[in-house]
DNA sequence: CGTGTAAGGAATTCTGACACG
DNA sequence: CGTGTAAGGAATTCTGACACG
């Protein structure tokens, strides 16, 4: 059930470690996530821990910004996307369910 | 050439995640590396970055170390694998330049 | 041998603010 | 709006050493 983020997705890198990564200043990278664009663990003390996939993705930030695109816009891009995906898994989801319905697999025995 | 080891070898994690990853004391997992068992990167500054990988291998090292092996014999272990996984990528690559060999591929155009 | 710990210092990160434009 | 910077403090990490066994 969900595929094995084991990687890609673990928050184990600290923001020194993602400048390094990306270039980009800790202030650039403090600032996307106030304008709600990344979304950083914390560590007990409170220092923020990035994955691989947030690195790419302030990548991608910072070419938008690049281009000129404002963060709210690029928020809005990224929620559209989302939302996207969402409806699909949950289309995929409700056929998996017609057929489980259909050929009467249960899951436990 | 050679395989994408994008994520799994990237030296990005710091002690104290490692630490939370693996449940070793910080005094552990910098003693495996005096024991060259393993071996991190250094920042500018100085601290210590690890891998998953690394994560991987110092977690079977503290199984080993459980179970009374000492670290110079793990060591030894590793040494003899590693030697092993060369030597099949020796023969791999000699293998290679056969058919290249009696094929003609060229590389370049 | 493998690990805990206290010690002192250096590198890292955090937040809130002022600045520029 | 997006980013730089100086400021002060807190969390993180480093090394070398002493301890126990």
């Amino acid at each position: 059930m969900g595929k094995d983020l084991s990687y890609k997705d673990k928050k184990v890198i600290t923001i020194g470690v993602v400048r390094d990564l990306t270039g980009l200043s800790e202030r650039q990278i403090r600032y996307y996530e106030e304008r709600k664009l990344i979304f950083p663990e914390r560590s007990g003390g409170g220092s923020r821990k990035y994955s691989f996939n947030d690195v790419e993705l302030l990548m991608e930030i910072a070419n938008k910004i690049e281009d000129g695109i404002q963060t709210h816009e690029i928020r809005r891009e990224m929620l559209r996307e989302q939302k996207k995906q969402n409806q699909e898994e949950i289309r995929r989801k409700m056929i998996q369910g017609q057929l489980n319905a259909q050929f009467g697999l249960r899951k436990g025995q």
